[in-house]
DNA sequence: GTAATAGTGTCTGTGAGACACTATGGT
DNA sequence: ACCATAGTGTCTCACAGACACTATTAC
């Protein structure tokens, strides 16, 4: 009945560094490819994961030592031919995570890589890094998503500046500050960010608020 | 390494009939849930099936006969609870056909129902089911997928009742034609349907159009 | 004061919704 | 003539984009 197969989960960590959206590889510790960087993956433990989920949750943990605020399905690559070895699922999520945590953590275990300019990556992974990446910037247009690569406290500005670097375009500081202030799931602290100049409010995440869907669009890509 | 893992497919047929959304459902030929109307699904063959959307083409094909202009992967519902041989993976599928054609083909192979008033499903089917519907109704407020209800040939008050159906709310005429006519999507034939009242032009669906997306909504659901 | 960023006010063009209107067939 | 549906014209209101303006800090 079951030939055999090979079902892993693989997860594409993005994450905000040096004004371009970055990837989490690591070098891989067994054939096929070993030694070559690759997505964060394993294989689906069936005596210790519930569902697909866990077992992300899991094997990024176990892998990077990385707990991410936002960890959703991708889309499952499933062939015979993605993988030497034989017919083959990658069940794929992708996660988002502030860089200031990211290196805080087990930063030793990882390395990072801009999206924009990837070398050739076994599997499919250039594929799936793709998907995630394409998935992220539509959802980016019409959710607040975003919030998760920047860290707890932010100024509008940050937000901006992250959606910016998201969409890959410039938007209208008047316009991005109407919106976000009637999406109204941003609370201010009573922090301000003070630098060179005038001091930036700071803002938090409203707990308890559903990021994910908005009825409007906050701009084009 | 691999415990017996369950790999199957699962196909979310989906049509309007009786101004409603109905879905393709089949009397399950084998344990578990033997006889009980479930979705057509199938175990992924590797000898055979080159990717998982091969499977769910042929899965469809064997089970219901039907061949479906739209098929796309939906979501992958993996856990060690949602069959009670194992943990189990569903890669599922949704597609789209119109009535028409459904019923011309094989139709005493399966059976219809309607999506807003199912019976309890075995597995996860009821989910999947609302998941598949979740997403054509998502997917109808930016793109022409509701085109894939209709036959070859249809008029715009057709279109119009169709999205009206999958959206569930009613739509201004000159609006949604305006829209269509931006969209730049359809062909004019030669003919019109004649009826008892003004005839109305035909339309066919322009070849090698990409209907899958708009940059700018249709309308609110 | 100046420089630089934070934050606000206002105008305008576009486009969706509402709705009234005209057109054309059958009976 | 009348009815029902096909198909069009136009008004208005909301909103996104553009852009200029004010505010507040360090120096």
């Amino acid at each position: 009945m079951e030939q055999n197969i090979i079902l892993t989960v693989d997860v594409v960590l993005l994450t905000l560094k040096d004004n371009a959206l970055q990837v989490v590889l690591q070098k891989r510790t067994w054939d096929p490819y070993k030694g070559f960087p690759a997505l964060p993956g394993g294989y689906v433990h069936t005596e210790e994961d519930l569902d697909s989920l866990a077992a992300a949750k899991r094997v990024l943990k176990d892998k990077t030592a990385l707990v991410s605020p936002y960890l959703e399905q991708l889309y499952t690559f499933a062939s015979a031919t993605r993988d030497p070895r034989g017919w083959s699922v990658s069940i794929s999520y992708y996660a988002l995570l502030d860089i200031e945590t990211l290196m805080s953590q087990g930063s030793d275990r990882f390395l990072l890589h801009p999206v924009d300019d990837l070398p050739q990556l076994p599997f499919d992974h250039n594929r799936i890094i793709d998907s995630a990446v394409q998935r992220l910037r539509n959802k980016s247009t019409y959710s607040a998503v975003p919030c998760y690569l920047l860290p707890e406290l932010f100024t509008l500005s940050d937000l901006q500046q992250t959606y910016e670097k998201v969409l890959g375009c410039k938007l209208d500081k008047s316009a991005f500050r109407r919106k976000i202030g009637e999406l109204d799931f941003l609370d201010a602290t009573s922090k301000a960010r003070t630098g060179v100049h005038r001091p930036a409010q700071l803002y938090r995440i409203r707990p308890a608020k559903n990021l994910v869907l908005f009825d409007r669009t906050i701009s084009k890509i």
